[in-house]
DNA sequence: GTTAAAAGTGTCATTCTCACACAAAGTATT
DNA sequence: AATACTTTGTGTGAGAATGACACTTTTAAC
């Protein structure tokens, strides 16, 4: 084991960061198009180098509201991918994250990055640079098993939603190949299920503005979450 | 965002892991007395620095078997940890992994290490250099979500044990805390849940040299488990 | 007022979960 | 050889959770 000394090596460290979004029961994710080489003119994930003063997760949140103008989003590091020939310059490191943003709440007008973005749907996401596809793939991984046990899901959706919207969210995470044949879930066991947990709350009002039978609007309030997972309540599908 | 060139900063990259055993119903892991500063005379978590040429995972590998010997062990990255003054002397950053190791199955030689390595029960861990209690507490509590979830357990245990010894494995690690008062698993359930699992396989063995009823022998099959999650089979406790 | 479109609602059979106590098999002791 | 000791191994029943399934209601558009 090297002692600490000058005898080892220091490479750089990215992040990367997967930011999903939730458009009309389509799973999306921000891709930017780079302006540098390598791989310049390729899509890839939004990313930057993290700073000397700056923590890993601080970098994150800063690439993301650089991009986004967002703060306080959700943010979840999943996992670095050190592999020696990952980036065809250098040695570097790169740490993956996923964050979740309400899609419809803000507008793409970054002007500290100069590069095209743009919002893509999962299932249509070109080939990107780097390593880039298969982080993406792990941080979805991530999101899917992390959905399911943990309510984060409403982090995509507008503060008041339907339940409709809910499972459409659901079903677009949990089983995104959905052609049209394949079984979703069942509307009346998903209502069930999520009625019967306290901190989702009917809000008495309904949808307006659409050509059918309005929904009714719910909201997830968090504290009344926070108390019951103190008093033991573990979230689940 | 910063373009590629020299104007972002190389940090060092370790890489922390955290190895647990398990030794009669107790569940253990692997500290080392450090030898040099910072910390010098502390316990830590074994670790290193990465090298040039080699990939993250393989560097963990290397730790592990520089100080245990073995090889082809469970080993699982968790997280990075990136604080600014995590490290007194510089920015380093550290990816933490955890390993399952069969406990009883090798002796402590590690000539590469001069340091002390020693085996310690998680519920007596003293302070630890740098953030390595927080470390461990991570690594530990993304154990106790795997083992539900994933049939890992088997690699602490040796290639043939007892539901017992399993039962009593699950226990130390889903309910440390365990003080004699706390209910623990149903036995009969819990072997009722394991029996259901084809690829547990009974294997017409019994203990001997025990002073009672010799308890059968059984075997993790791993292909047959390999099988049937590829029809769809989750494993679940 | 008729149509179109999505919202909203209950039951039953099956499976899973969880609590619970005693006989059987072996070793050690006399 | 009998007895004590220790740990293994086994079944049932009540209650809860799951999963399949189809029709009526409400609104806007025409």
């Amino acid at each position: 084991m090297a002692q600490f000394s000058e005898d080892f090596v220091k490479v750089a460290i990215t992040l990367d960061n997967v930011i999903f979004g939730f458009d009309e029961a389509d799973l999306k994710i921000l891709l930017i198009k780079r302006g540098a080489e390598p791989f310049i003119d390729s899509w890839a994930l939004p990313g930057d180098f993290m700073y000397v003063n700056e923590d890993l997760d601080a970098a994150s949140e800063r690439v993301l509201e650089e991009l986004t103008g967002l703060k306080n989003v959700y943010l979840e590091q999943v996992r670095t991918f050190g592999g020696v020939n990952r980036h065809p310059f250098a040695r570097v490191a790169t740490v993956a994250y996923f964050s979740l943003v309400k899609i419809n709440r803000f507008t793409l007008t970054p002007a500290s990055f100069a590069q095209k973005a743009q919002w893509h749907s999962l299932s249509k996401v070109p080939n990107l640079a780097f390593d880039h596809n298969l982080i993406l793939q792990t941080c979805f991984q991530t999101l899917q098993q992390r959905v399911r046990v943990r309510p984060i899901g409403f982090e995509l959706l507008p503060p008041k939603f339907t339940l409709t919207e809910l499972q459409h969210l659901y079903e677009a995470i949990l089983q995104p190949e959905n052609n049209n044949d394949k079984k979703s879930l069942d509307k009346r066991n998903f209502r069930k299920k999520i009625l019967s947990m306290d901190f989702i709350v009917d809000l008495n009002e309904s949808q307006e503005g659409v050509a059918h039978r309005p929904a009714r609007l719910y909201e997830f309030d968090k504290s009344k979450y926070e108390k019951l997972v103190s008093e033991g309540f573990n979230f689940e599908l």
